[in-house]
DNA sequence: CACTGTTCGTTGACAGTGCAACCAATCTGC
DNA sequence: GCAGATTGGTTGCACTGTCAACGAACAGTG
């Protein structure tokens, strides 16, 4: 901040390095972006394809919808990620006799391949990062985000238009 | 996840609900976009529009690229969203004699009146949030944040381009 | 059976973003 | 002073995500 040569003297003022928002918008994008590169360098997967192979990877069959809420996405995000990665055979669309308007969405044993060899790396980099804490520390900083997690669910209920 | 009957049994799994990186950024963007309402909806403005004008709220004069480096912004989205401020009566640009490549940034009594209008707004939410934890809770929640944050830094510097 | 309402998924239009190429002003070394 | 490198800022382009509208498949009602 070369130029400025004082700070607002005013009453209203909000130094945004100390804003709780803006200080995890900053966080998780640093970590966000660092676990891209995992996937998005070797596997060229774009974030919305990323979860979808993870949330595959964890519950084998799931329908688009499925994947939406659990990934906070877009249902049209899943649909063209979904359709990319058809496309890139590492995921297959099986129609549900039961209700012909879901489809059932399956790993194939490249997308699962995929899905084996990044886990490791994810799982590895979580190490490194929360390796600033020890054990305790650890702990309570998981126990923290829970809670905060939970509360601001209340507050802020993840707008679910129709989804 | 109604239609999943059984979860991964391989001894590579992720759960993602549990992943750290994924839990920041799920909890960011709840965060963030709950902020984004106050000055969205009242005020019409985007992300990068009001990370600009906060930091000239706080620092009364800057160039784009002190915006960029202070707010995490690439320099493109800077220029755009000064440019739309500009065009809105918001921001003034003016000449540094000194060096007329950059422009200094100044708000307009109608920008910091903005600001003014917002940070309150802010600051209630900060303590909504954070009244999910008692005083030492918070403080220690803090402090980890800052922990975590100093260590990812050094993991994962801030991609710096050029900006 | 229609008739209505809902849900899953796709698609077209649109806005926001990042990257890279670019211009103009400045700085550096000769 | 001048040539080349550097820096602040803008802009064209491709890519994504969001929103809204849509078609198709169900479910419930009379």
């Amino acid at each position: 901040m070369s130029v400025s040569v004082a700070a607002n003297d005013s009453r209203v003022l909000l130094r945004l390095e100390e804003f709780l928002p803006y200080r995890l918008v900053i966080l998780s994008a640093r970590t966000s972006n660092a676990v891209a590169r995992i996937y998005a360098e070797r596997f060229q997967l774009t974030i919305p394809q990323w979860r979808i192979i993870a949330t595959l990877g964890q519950y084998p069959v799931c329908t688009g919808r499925d994947i939406a809420l659990h990934g906070m996405m877009h249902k049209s995000t899943v649909s063209r990620a979904v359709a990319a990665l058809v496309k890139r055979g590492l995921l297959r669309k099986e129609p549900n006799a039961y209700d012909m308007r879901e489809e059932h969405l399956r790993l194939t044993d490249e997308g699962r391949a995929i899905y084996e060899a990044v886990v490791p790396q994810a799982r590895a980099f979580e190490e490194e990062i929360t390796a600033a804490f020890d054990p305790a520390e650890r702990k309570e900083f998981i126990r923290l985000i829970e809670k905060l997690d939970a509360h601001t669910r209340k507050l802020a209920p993840d707008h679910d238009p129709d989804a």
